[in-house]
DNA sequence: CGTTAGTTTGATGGTCCTCAAGCACTGTGG
DNA sequence: CCACAGTGCTTGAGGACCATCAAACTAACG
């Protein structure tokens, strides 16, 4: 009862939810079986049934989508206090792979654990919902940046997403955080090629908004990169309108 | 008990559950409250709390985003059969707006009947799930189709999920169907211009694989359509692997 | 010290956008 | 009945944005 209130996940949904004693005991023992995934190699293959989701606690994750011609569609990356498969264990349908970037710690919850502790206490289901729904509210505003935003908003946007959800594990600030992706990474999640992302990032570095630099993204100009984005975090924290 | 068999939104979960006689009292039920709503005219505004969700009995609707220029992205399209604002109305938030394309009919569908419903019958419950689950992942195939199609794949792709989708409902074939969107609907939803939307149509015709005009689309060589789309329905249709 | 992964820059060209104009059809009011 | 506006479709010309190809450079690593 005492390590799972740092787990990245606990402090994720505690900004939403006053997680009480019950709550917590019932996030430690999702949090019991623990394993390790090593960077680069495919943890659940396109097509495969999934038996466990897992919660992430440290290293990063993509979920993808290959295609017959060889390229990829980066649909979400999946950072410390995220899920990985919820859906997939919900409906036993799993239709992208995911992918290591880093070695990573993740919990495995089976179903079973989940479908119990979601019939123990309410408002934890609830608040994992909210999270699910958070995450599905990203890959439609991916799905907006990837069709009307150029390549500069979208990478700026995609950066500012990406600062906010740091930020709420403790992991970023307004100022910048850690952030081991490639620009070939950034590339297949934002529909760009790897040389244009190059590109792109030069241009933001010397406009002074942002430089992103040996797995660090140091933010200059937090307002400018805001604008250059029209980012609105609305569909990110919706504070308060959960179990008021 | 008679009027709901012929309801699409049956039509599509009986394609996926055998329904009991109580399942088919409760849906009975949720079409209760019918209400009409005019082409053109916003069902429900980016950021407004959704008390209701809606199934769809009759026309089209689009659910979009605005941006700050302007533009607009199409995330999704509902035709007959699909829920609107399913999410909203389980997680009070709405994050984007309804327009329908044409006059419409729709069951409301309030909070409280839904959750109450849920409990009645879970096989029920599962099933519209399982239905949300798959909207989400076309939302996922849309973002890969705009980040990873050129644009007559893109068209060619969207145009083969759609008639998926209202074949299942009876309301297309592999040979084509009725569609009332215009160009710039087209346009807003691939992430293209109505211009070069019209110059795709063009060519997906002078090449004899499908026709769109005069609201109707017609497919000439449905197999042809499938390879350029490169076009693998099995996010649509996972049959036998629910509730078996 | 060669290999590999990742970054950087240049040159060239294609896809798709923007601007512009014309056409067909529908509904409306004089 | 006709002028007119509105909506949607169609086509042309020019250009922006971004992809592709190619090559050099750095850092890490065995």
């Amino acid at each position: 009862m005492t390590s799972v209130k740092h787990s990245p996940l606990t402090r994720k949904l505690s900004a939403f939810v006053a997680l009480s004693d019950v709550e917590l005991a019932v996030l430690e023992r999702m949090h019991q079986r623990r394993r390790t995934f090593v960077a680069g190699r495919d943890m659940v293959h396109q097509g495969q049934t999934a038996q466990a989701a897992y919660i992430l606690s440290s290293g990063w994750v993509c979920s993808y989508k290959l295609q017959a011609d060889g390229t990829r569609q980066i649909v979400d990356f999946q950072v410390p206090g995220d899920f990985l498969g919820l859906r997939s264990v919900l409906l036993r349908t799993s239709d992208h792979s995911f992918e290591p970037i880093v070695d990573i710690e993740a919990a495995e919850v089976m179903t079973s654990d989940l479908l119990e502790a979601f019939a123990q206490t309410p408002r934890l289901a609830t608040a994992i919902l909210w999270a699910a729904s958070r995450d599905e509210a990203m890959v439609v505003e991916h799905l907006v940046g990837i069709g009307r935003r150029d390549a500069d908003a979208r990478m700026a946007h995609f950066l500012l997403e990406l600062g906010s959800r740091l930020a709420l594990v403790g992991m970023g600030s307004k100022q910048g955080f850690d952030c081991p992706l490639t620009q070939y990474h950034l590339a297949d999640a934002l529909g760009l090629s790897a040389v244009h992302v190059n590109r792109v990032l030069r241009q933001l570095r010397e406009h002074g908004l942002v430089t992103f630099r040996d797995g660090h993204v140091t933010i200059h100009d937090h307002d400018r990169l805001v604008d250059l984005a029209e980012f609105d975090p609305t569909y990110l924290d919706q504070i308060g309108q959960l179990l008021k």
